[in-house]
DNA sequence: GTCTATAATGAGATAGAC
DNA sequence: GTCTATCTCATTATAGAC
């Protein structure tokens, strides 16, 4: 009988594939896709350049790994967290949102780094239509049962205006942990933005649009 | 006596420099800096590779010049479109981010490829540190002036707020123009987004924001 | 699984003829 | 200014030893 099924890897195996995806994470973050190489991947994470194919595949599958694999998390947690809101007490526009982005931000205080990496790559994805199928496999489905229960709270908004505003808050929430330079260069000020602001923009820019 | 100066570029000249500036703006605005090569943009504008060496200098050089060339009209228009509005009635909120966003928004109407490419070749120099200085030299003399009339419709607000919810609505107002797939997906209807609704979305948020 | 060596490609830059 | 040919370098990917 022929043996399909491939061994289980070994603990030291995992251990250097996940060297290698936070390796890939933080130079993709930093750098983009193309702006990367697997030669600064491998470099960072002290490993031999083969290794990096042989884990990753290939550089758009390695890439694709490394979005996948944080956004698989998030997502469970944001549903997760959305279950026991509702279960809780009545949704409101501002307590959604909060939701949303409150999830996400907890993630970069435990973790600060990689998180924070991921923050950047999750720009780089929405920012070039190249990535257009990874977005909506990985974001979609959380970004529509969100969207779903806004359009439950403005019953007679229209599901494109909903949409729209739900991209504004997601580039608002982008532009907070990737533009933390730009804040304090116009501020001029050192940064001390918080997570409340942001939900108050954009509550309050929802809320407007969708009464329109 | 030396001749230091150079000689006049003649029309022939100037027209495939134009060519080349064009070519370099969509390719790098669609592929990004690291994406995109000296061959794509020769073969858009059609010209030998070599020529595009010559009038860019460098891949870099190029690049900053695709962006201060349009980012030099756009500041003159909305700096021009603030003193007129100023000098027409008393500024709000909202009036004063309808005149940052429409001044962009009227050239993309008006010529809308060009204009188009630049709103996401923006994206791109807001997105990566590596153009923090070319941002500070193109963006930030206007967004201080922007700036300055908000704080003084909002004496009490700090100037980090105020920045911060400027950098809001600026990563809306490039959402609008490099999202709208997203938005197609998630609002499952074609796109008929509108710029009053980024204006009253980011008024609201930047009002309640302020108001804190 | 791990690692080394090497192949194959395509990049930015330059020199020099026209 | 224009264009061709070429240089040099770094990249991804692969083949095969351990």
């Amino acid at each position: 009988m022929e043996q399909t099924r491939k061994r289980a890897p070994s603990a030291r195996s995992l251990e250097t594939k996940k060297r290698i995806l936070d390796g890939a994470e933080k130079i993709f973050a930093d750098k983009g896709y193309d702006g990367a190489t697997l030669r600064n991947i491998a470099g960072l994470a002290k490993v031999p350049v083969g290794l990096v194919h042989h884990h990753g595949h290939s550089k758009e599958d390695l890439f694709c790994q490394t979005v996948r694999r944080r956004a698989d998390h998030l997502s469970k947690i944001r549903i997760q967290n959305l279950e026991e809101l509702k279960s809780r007490s009545n949704l409101t526009l501002h307590s959604l949102l909060d939701c949303f982005f409150r999830a996400f931000v907890n993630l970069v205080e435990q973790d600060g780094e990689h998180w924070q990496s991921y923050g950047r790559l999750v720009a780089h994805v929405s920012a070039n239509p190249r990535w257009r199928s990874l977005a909506e496999e990985c974001f979609d489905p959380t970004a529509k049962l969100f969207l779903h229960e806004i359009s439950l709270l403005y019953p007679n908004a229209s599901q494109l205006r909903a949409a729209t505003g739900q991209i504004y808050a997601v580039a608002a929430l982008l532009a907070f942990f990737n533009s933390t330079w730009r804040i304090e260069t116009l501020g001029g000020v050192n940064n001390n933005a918080n997570i409340d602001e942001l939900v108050t923009f954009c509550s309050a820019g929802m809320d407007a649009l969708l009464n329109k």
